[in-house]
DNA sequence: ATTGTCGGTTTCAAAATGGAACTTATAAAT
DNA sequence: ATTTATAAGTTCCATTTTGAAACCGACAAT
């Protein structure tokens, strides 16, 4: 299976790393909540080749998480901005960062810092339940099949698109999903 | 610039980028989470070559974000586990989801969704502060040079180490970082 | 008239990738 | 005892992606 078609897998991850998954693309979005704008900008900050930038760019207009806006005429200039579907992946790249400084400081400490302006404070990112505001580890989520994918079952394909219809059901999810189905087989 | 020399960046997005960020390597972790563990259930669900998963697998075990566990012996079969580092991840793979369960669903909804066991509820992963517990959102966060970047500066090179030490301050660092600096210049 | 800047495009060699065939250790079936 | 099956790789090679450098076009500044 070629890289290109992830984006078939009824997965919400797989579809987000269709747009953002490409080399680049996540460093090209740092940069652009932290300020930068511009294609040389970019493209000097990050070393990367002016082809792959331009191709990056190009991807994430195409895909509506950056969109051009005119900073100059004669000639024209067009700078790159987030729009609401990018400034969307805030919190992707606030917990890509926060990883890192956990697991990959060294001993001067963490690169970057964020101080949340309502409290004041130097802080961390953390997640939280949408309904009932506790921490969600690990251990106290537990993945469902969701409406996307019951479709996708009921159409006789399942998580990995690729696989096809021949396949038994416990084969086209994984473990946990598939064991959420017998478990709760079905409410409705 | 290779991608290959990202992790030279002083900073923690490209750290964590520089382990996670090569082609299938998110998606072989979404499957660890979901409960795949061997070799031939990631290679059949991602559709990667054998080549390439058993690529990304080494790297991920040395970098400790998964390790091997003895499954069978005769002939010795090993599996991969994710490791407290490696499960430290689930909050970027959550988000990772979660963004794309809002931007790229199709009309029949989220493929996946999430129940909370602490209150019972299909929720979403939201972003709280550490230490106010209030959302947040990007309007909310500032970015400030922290101390690894600190020490970068001291030493004469800023956030992008391959420009080397021949450039100015605010080439250094991106808009965001290099006017947190100058606002707050050093209260020590 | 010349040089510089920004944002590209083109070209080409090197590196990464995907697919298929092959390997090794062992269990299971005939 | 021989054949078949399985899991987890390894090897090989054609195709794709990437990176570096050169080139280009519109204009401003000198």
């Amino acid at each position: 299976m070629r890289w290109e078609d992830i984006d078939q897998q009824v997965c919400s991850v797989a579809r987000t790393l269709a747009v953002v998954g490409d080399r680049w693309t996540l460093l090209i979005l740092r940069d652009a909540f932290l300020g930068t704008h511009r294609f040389e900008d970019f493209r000097r900050q990050l070393g990367v080749s002016r082809h792959r930038l331009t191709e990056r760019l190009n991807k994430l207009v195409d895909t509506g998480v950056l969109e051009r806006v005119l900073y100059q005429q004669r000639p024209p200039r067009y700078e790159y901005r987030l729009t609401a579907k990018g400034l969307d992946l805030h919190g992707v790249v606030l917990m890509l960062g926060d990883w890192g400084n956990r697991w990959c400081s060294d001993e001067s400490g963490a690169p970057v810092e964020y101080r949340h302006r309502t409290c004041g404070q130097l802080v961390r990112p953390m997640l939280s339940c949408s309904e009932c505001g506790e921490p969600m580890a690990p251990t106290t989520v537990s993945p469902e099949v969701g409406p996307g994918l019951q479709q996708a079952l009921a159409c006789g394909v399942g998580m990995f698109a690729e696989l096809g219809e021949g396949v038994e059901l416990h084969e086209k999810l994984p473990p946990l999903l598939y064991k959420s189905l017998t478990r709760k087989p079905e409410a409705s």
